[in-house]
DNA sequence: CACTATGTTGGTTG
DNA sequence: TCAACCAACATAGT
C-alpha cells in the first residue's frame, strides 16, 4: 500500500499511540508474515517484556525500536497498523497482534498477506537483509546528483524501473515515480543512460520536492490507506498524472494516458514529458 | 462469470 | 549482470 510519505505519516501517528508501551503477549495468525527469526515461537518469546522506545522509518520500512531488539516491518501493498482495546472484536485479515500490559493491542492487518516482519538484536538490522541493500532516502544528503547520475549511467534500464529500485533511492513507489517524472518533464520510457545531467538533476530535485510535499500533506489516500488514527492523506488532491487517465493534464490540457512500463501501470502526459 | 488490475518486492528464468 | 516474468494473496472493477 504505502510509499515513503504514507509510511512516514503512519510512523508519526502510531508513535503517539504505542510509545513506552510494554509487550505482554504476541499472537501470530499468519506465520508467513514473520521472516526472522524463522521460528515464530522464538519471535514471540523475544518480544515478551520488550517496551517500544521509539519508531523510525527507512524508505518504506517501519522500524520499531525496542529495549533489546529492532522490529523491521514492511507493509507491502495493503498492510496497516491500528491500536485497539483488547476486548474489541478483531477484524478480518488481522494477522499479528501485540498485546500490551495496559490491555491495549497493536494489530497488524493485511488483506493480501504480503507484508513482512524481521526481528533483529538491536544494531544488527542495518547490516542485514532487508535494510542492508537500501539506497538513501530522497532527502538524505547521500542522495547527491553525482551519486544519482552515476547510477543512471551504469544501467540500460528505463528511468521508471530505476526510480522504483529501492537500492538506488528508497521510498518511491508507483505513484510518486509517475508524479516525479511528470514534474521533471521526462517520459518514464526513457533509457536511464540517455538522460543528460540537467535532466537527471530535474528528476532528483522533483523527487525530493514531491516526496517532501506529500509528507507535509499526510500522504495520498487512493483506495484504502488511512494513517493509524484513521485519517486520510490529502496529497491525492495534488496528483497530476497518477490515476488521472482520460482526464486533461493540469498543465497543458492534453489527455493523460495510461500505459504499461517496467511491468507497472504508468501515467503520462505525452505533451509535457519528453 | 471471467478476466484484469492493484500504493511491493523477492526469487526464478533466459 | 540484468531485465522480464511470476508468485505471494484478496478484492474491486470491467
Amino acid at each position: 500500500m504505502p510509499e515513503l510519505p504514507e509510511v512516514e505519516t503512519i510512523k508519526n501517528t502510531l508513535k503517539q499511540l504505542v510509545i513506552h508501551k510494554t509487550i505482554e503477549d504476541v499472537t501470530i495468525q499468519w506465520p508467513k508474515i514473520i521472516k526472522r527469526p524463522g521460528d515464530t515461537a522464538a519471535f514471540r518469546m523475544d518480544l515478551l517484556g520488550q517496551s517500544i522506545l521509539n519508531i523510525h522509518r527507512r524508505g518504506k520500512f517501519l522500524l520499531f525500536e525496542l529495549d533489546d531488539y529492532t522490529l523491521v516491518s514492511h507493509l507491502r501493498m495493503e498492510g496497516k497498523y491500528s491500536v485497539h482495546q483488547k476486548e474489541e472484536k478483531v477484524k478480518k485479515h488481522t494477522h499479528v497482534i501485540f498485546t500490551f500490559t495496559d490491555q491495549t493491542e497493536l494489530r497488524y492487518n493485511d488483506v493480501r498477506k504480503f507484508g513482512t516482519m524481521h526481528l533483529f538484536p538491536k544494531g544488527m538490522e542495518l547490516t542485514e537483509s532487508p535494510l542492508n541493500k537500501l539506497g538513501p532516502d530522497p532527502f538524505d544528503e547521500a542522495f547527491t546528483l553525482d551519486y544519482f547520475y552515476q547510477k543512471l549511467q551504469h544501467t540500460n534500464r528505463l528511468i521508471k524501473a530505476v526510480l522504483l529500485d529501492q537500492s538506488v533511492v528508497a521510498g518511491l513507489g508507483n505513484i510518486y515515480v509517475d508524479e516525479t517524472l511528470f514534474k521533471a518533464g521526462i517520459l518514464p520510457t526513457r533509457r536511464a543512460d540517455t538522460l543528460s545531467k540537467k535532466e537527471t538533476a530535474a528528476i532528483r530535485s522533483q523527487a525530493i520536492a514531491t516526496i517532501t510535499n506529500a509528507v507535509a500533506k499526510g500522504g495520498s489516500t487512493i483506495r484504502s490507506y488511512v494513517n493509524s488514527q484513521g485519517n486520510m492523506g490529502m496529497f491525492q488532491l495534488e496528483l497530476y498524472v497518477y490515476g488521472q487517465e482520460n482526464k486533461p493534464c493540469k498543465d497543458c490540457g492534453c489527455e493523460i494516458v495510461k500505459m504499461k512500463v517496467a511491468g507497472r501501470g504508468t501515467h503520462v502526459c505525452l505533451h509535457c514529458q519528453k
